[in-house]
DNA sequence: CGGGTTGTTGACAGCGTTCAACCGCGGTGG
DNA sequence: CCACCGCGGTTGAACGCTGTCAACAACCCG
């Protein structure tokens, strides 16, 4: 991790619409922003190991940071996916614990890193930032939920039409958008291979789905559904 | 839910002993006991559905309580598993929170139920009660996260042969035990039909796993963990 | 213009779901 | 006491999906 150095006045604007800090009180949020430090994270780079210790917490400002396992072989597969705002590793505040899956950069990030003792130090005196973490926790737990209930559940493309729905207005007019990442990250955070990912554009095509690079139109989100 | 009633001598222990409460000040301790209500749930019984407003933390006192989530046609994908001990609902301790699944009694089951207001309550002005949640919460994102890992690395035998193995002790020495549950509760935690799981069994066979009812014997834990 | 990265398409095989038939067991009732 | 039924589990056959490998196209950036 390079660049670290105390939050200047853009990252701490960041940090405080993230969510995280949000639902907390002003005293809670001085004491954080007080142990908080800023770095970067270049591209590919791993941010931590499944099975080292964990130390820190870690809040993405930018980019966004992939949560995978790996299998004997070196396969991977992800488990989760951070974006700005996100929280990483809470999933081991717990005293003595150890990073339960690998975090590395899928592009250049930055990062605000908290000191796990000191949060935890922090929390056990001020019930608001130890409950802010139950919730943080909890909504990280019923997404997990709903990936591992889809994989079982659904096929390919009806992952990926729930994926487009969940990211169009809910008014069921045709819309466009911008894919916030590359389809390969995409591709793993919906459990599929990259080819697969690709299969499912190409067959949503007939259901009004139209994708060239980042860029998507759907023309029916009622016809989406229906997948 | 039948026979409401505060805790007996025999459910406080049993609720002190349960993981849940072990990590807690005795202040603490004693304000969830004052909020406790006892319950039993016959078999088959909805404890609550997905999409329920939250209002109750539940534990296992004995039992096995099965959650899952519904897709359009009425199929079922379970998502987790808890048994005595274990903790259900935290992760909607969040203010104006729902059920995230729906969750059934796969077995007769005795429960303790707290109401979620009074938990926030507690826990608003009692830490530790706020962190044990978050740890409870976190142990069982790393489990959601485990799941959903094994099921896009691993085939059937070898889901099976992990969890035979979790529940041998590390010794690597030949061992017999019982499965705590019926099979078909077991290829749901597992991500399986019952067909694959007892397939997945009778292929174990070749590699010196005996199974006769609930029955499991394992000859040679090492050459399972080469499945 | 060229090289590397990213995405697409095709062929193929493996795995698991689904449907259906069958077995073994325990319980019930004649 | 035995026949019957129902349930949990097993086995077989067929289909469909998705991962894998390989070749190729498109694109970005120098």
């Amino acid at each position: 991790m390079n660049r670290l150095m105390k939050p200047g006045a853009r990252e701490r604007e960041t940090l405080l619409n993230s969510g995280f800090l949000a639902s907390l009180g002003v005293e809670s949020v001085a004491a954080m922003m007080e142990i908080a430090v800023i770095g970067s994270l270049p591209a590919r780079q791993m941010l931590f190991r499944e099975g080292e210790p964990a130390d820190m917490l870690h809040c993405v400002l930018s980019g966004y940071i992939r949560l995978y396992k790996l299998d004997p072989d070196g396969r991977e597969a992800d488990v989760s996916l951070y974006g700005p705002g996100d929280l990483i590793g809470a999933s081991v505040v717990l005293d003595g614990g150890r990073y339960a899956a690998t975090a590395q950069a899928a592009e250049p990030a930055l990062l605000a890193r908290f000191d796990l003792r000191r949060v935890r130090d922090i929390a056990s005196r001020r019930p608001d930032l130890a409950l802010a973490l139950v919730n943080i926790v909890s909504a990280q737990l019923a997404t997990s939920f709903t990936s591992l209930a889809d994989d079982r559940l659904h096929t390919a493309p009806q992952r990926v039409s729930r994926y487009l729905l969940d990211h169009c207005p809910a008014d069921g007019k045709a819309t466009s958008f911008r894919l916030p990442y590359q389809k390969s990250l995409l591709a793993g955070k919906l459990g599929l291979a990259p080819e697969a990912l690709s299969r499912a554009f190409s067959l949503l095509r007939n259901h009004g789905v139209n994708v060239r690079g980042r860029l998507v139109h759907i023309g029916d989100p009622e016809a989406l559904k229906r997948v």
